[in-house]
RNA sequence: AAAGUUUGACAGACAAUCGCUGGUGGCUUCGCGCCACGAGAGGAAAGUCCGGGCUCCACAGGGCAGAAUGCUGGAUAACGUCCAGUCAACGCGAGUUGAAGGAUAGGGCCACAGAAAUGGACCGCCGAUGGCUGCUAACGCAGAUCAGGCAAGGAUGGAACCGUGGUGUAAGAGACCACGAGGAGCACUGGUGACUUUGCUCCUGGUAAACCCCAUUUGGAGCAAGACCGAGGAGAACGCGGCAGCCGUCACUGGCUGCAGCCCUAGCCCGGGGUGCGUUCGGGUUGGUCGCUUGAGCCGUACAGCAAUGUGCGGCCUAGAAAGAUGAUUGUCGCUUCCUUUGUGGGAGGACAGCGGAAGCUGUCCGUUAUGACCACCGGAAGUACAGAACCCGGCUUACGGCAAGCUUUCCGG
RNA sequence: GGGGAGAUACCCAAGUGGCUAUAAGGGGCUCCUCUGCUAAGGGAGUAGACGUGUCAUGCGUGCGAGGGUUCGAAUCCCUCUCUCCCCG
């Protein structure tokens, strides 16, 4: 997954925990903020050393980052979000995980098309105001 | 064949597609953008238990304290590691394990029990000697056990003054003798040495993983060390300010130097460096580059050495991230276990269970010229260990998968 | 990544080799008192952890786990597990 796209720095994370919103399902916790600036969504995994070892922890970040780059499209744009990995996930394959971790982001509203289920929309009305740039770079 | 023991190598393989992080080259609209090539976790990367390199603490200095280690010789940059040995313990054996200096330097402790825990007598034994009583003319004899002697036996304990037998004695005792156990010293044999052979002399509770003594080693902190660049900012209030000398002043206030004080030098003293001191309240920084991977390096080979290891020659360059790269999916093939109606081949005896270390024995069931028991192949299903570099090395410890070879013991067959 | 501290009843904890830790002592829990009723306060008592057993007193194992030294270990030594704190 490209630098570009991950969330990198302490504050970044430590912004998003206290102001952002929180969906979840029993494998994975999703945080998420709308950001001032334009480009595409970052993203950051957080997987607590409860889960396991180092190298379990590793597995699960690859393979949480690699689905959301094969579903990048999907997203809409302009977020920092982290995923929390819960114990569950641990035993998942591939496509069950595929599976789960679209479904916490379609009940968060950060599928393209999709609303959070929960307490209203409250960036909905700047969505439809700016031009649809997938790349991100045109912006700067 | 089974059980055991030691050592060694390995850590599933290949392909396709989509990605990630460095490097080199090219293109470039100069943006950490695009293309190509090549590289990209371990035997323990882990625990952080030791040792070193490296960096800073002015120099890395002295003494004491503290800490660590503790049979001998060697290896090494060094070690608490490794190799070879000595001794002890365990094991039938191959082998394994050992904080393995000193209790004869010194004091301390040994709860409860027990008379007593290194110095003593409760029961007990004796009462030779001295005294007492009785008998006797006297010598002497007898008695009690007052003084006293003894530590054999009993009882306690984890442990009772080295053990057994004798001599000896009033009773006894390493008091003496014989044999034996352990230790120290001296001489001798062998060995570089630990140690060992033999002899003589002396000694005999345990505890040093309690204090301690002896020998050796040891300054502290750690790559978030540290260096550079950039950005940023702010200091304020109160209290105290000793001694000596010099300068200045009419004099005071004052200025300079030294000492003291304070801070750092891990603890104390010395030595050294810095500095007005103390209390309270505040302000800024969470960016980048280097350190950073050429090293006590890896592979091969020759020589020296029992070995650890060293030396020479030739070849090679082999991860370098920073919310932290080294991955995901699919397919094919390995390995293990189970199923196998159907398919292909073999096929007359075999499968399972129990006992046994095994050969083997017993039982049940299926099949016996086949509509064919059973085996192999094909096919199918499940599984495929422990575990992720973070400055770098040498070890130790812990976690863990199957494989190979050597050796030992027992059994069976030839 | 590096450096340090600790683990004892339900909770906080004392105990630095010796008569079973009477598991010291608090908090907690139960009962009484106080109050119109509670809380706080005062007084008394209880199991104190497991396992096992008795009519009852008990017995064994237990101080994070496993080894070792010692006659004897919560304490001394070694290895491991878990929890917490610090770094510019």
């Amino acid at each position: 997954m490209h630098r570009k796209l991950r969330l990198r720095k302490r504050e970044d994370f430590n912004v998003v925990y206290r102001y952002g919103r929180s969906f979840a399902n029993s494998q994975f916790v999703v945080y998420w903020r709308r950001r001032s600036q334009r480009g595409s969504f970052r993203m950051g995994v957080s997987a607590s050393s409860k889960l396991g070892g180092a190298v379990v922890r590793n597995r699960l970040r690859r393979m949480v980052k690699e689905i959301i780059r094969l579903n990048a499209a999907k997203l809409i744009e302009d977020t920092d979000l982290i995923l929390i990995v819960r114990k569950p996930a641990l035993s998942l394959p591939y496509k069950e995980m595929e599976g789960s971790i679209l479904h916490v982001l379609r009940k968060s509203g950060l599928i393209k098309g999709s609303s959070p289920n929960i307490g209203g929309t409250p960036h909905s009305s700047s969505r439809g105001n700016r031009p649809n740039n997938r790349n991100g770079k045109q912006g700067k």
